[in-house]
DNA sequence: CGCAGAATGAAAGATTTTTTCGCGTCAATG
DNA sequence: CATTGACGCGAAAAAATCTTTCATTCTGCG
């Protein structure tokens, strides 16, 4: 896992790859090379340097909650009485670390965090925050959307292009 | 793109498989066999049945919005007038199929929806809003909150065992 | 003009994926 | 209690993909 944060700079070639990958990174090189009018070996030079620059982050197969028994996602907005550095660092390690919460991120605004947290059932729920929440002395008050529907999900970025 | 939507059931092999694959997609069958305790084909087996039933819903390469140049990512609660089933139909279909809205949410609770956009600057989000939010008569109101760290992200699901 | 650096494609080599096939297990059945 | 069929396994072969090698092209620049 080395990381080269190398900065490079991208063309439309690039750019291309990175939009058939978004969405399906089993494809072979051959298949984006056809379709971005490159041969296979220079593809794949591409990606790998782009893995290496750090432009692509990971692989990963996207897995359906609700067919592994973890039907509910939920947002959490999160306000802190306190916004030291330390104490926001070490909000945003625990956060990182719990398994449920899938994302966090920290912004501006009415609340400090977001997080979109993934459990089985409303207990685990209940669980977690009475564990991440009022077992916080840093926390002053949380706010909870219950997803109804999972309209669209993903992480593909908008590409120019 | 053919589904069948059938549910089927996933033993302990399945949900170490997912757990690798949800990391990394890109580790040989030979090595997830190694880790679980199969043989490559048993492992090719098992994936393209969760393929096909849809518990691995895809496959994609995860791509550093910063070194794309999208480097503002902005989390909006959206709340609507009317919650007929046609309007609110409407909106998901819209909400869907901006590019820059890379998650979007249906939820209980203080808001109607959540969106999770993705912009180049905050021209281009100023943009966004004039279209989606005060273009759209069904929109009563909604709250920004930029982003200043990505702490966690991602679609890994927690999976038991 | 010629050279260095960077990227390409064709072809060969290495690895992985996919198929084939025979075997063992287990449950239902005669 | 034997038989049958469904199911999933592993070994090995076959097919496809990934990766390296290498000669070539192109560009910028001294």
């Amino acid at each position: 896992m080395s990381k080269s944060l190398s900065s490079i700079t991208l063309d439309s070639f690039d750019l291309a790859i990175l939009n058939i990958l978004q969405r399906d990174n089993s494809t072979p090189q051959r298949m984006i090379g056809e379709a971005v009018n490159l041969s296979a070996p220079a593809v794949q030079r591409r990606i790998r340097r782009m893995e290496e620059a750090g432009v692509i982050q990971a692989n990963v197969a996207v897995v359906d909650p609700a067919q592994v028994g973890q039907s509910i996602t939920i947002f959490v907005e999160v306000e802190v009485i306190s916004e030291t550095a330390e104490l926001i660092d070490a909000a945003k390690r625990e956060f990182a670390s719990i398994s449920e919460v899938q994302q966090c991120y920290y912004v501006t605004g009415e609340a400090d965090f977001v997080l979109v947290v993934v459990v089985p059932t409303m207990n685990a729920y209940e669980a977690l925050t009475r564990r991440l929440f009022f077992g916080n002395n840093n926390v002053k008050r949380f706010r909870t959307f219950v997803t109804m529907d999972r309209v669209k999900v993903g992480l593909a970025v908008p590409l120019p292009g």
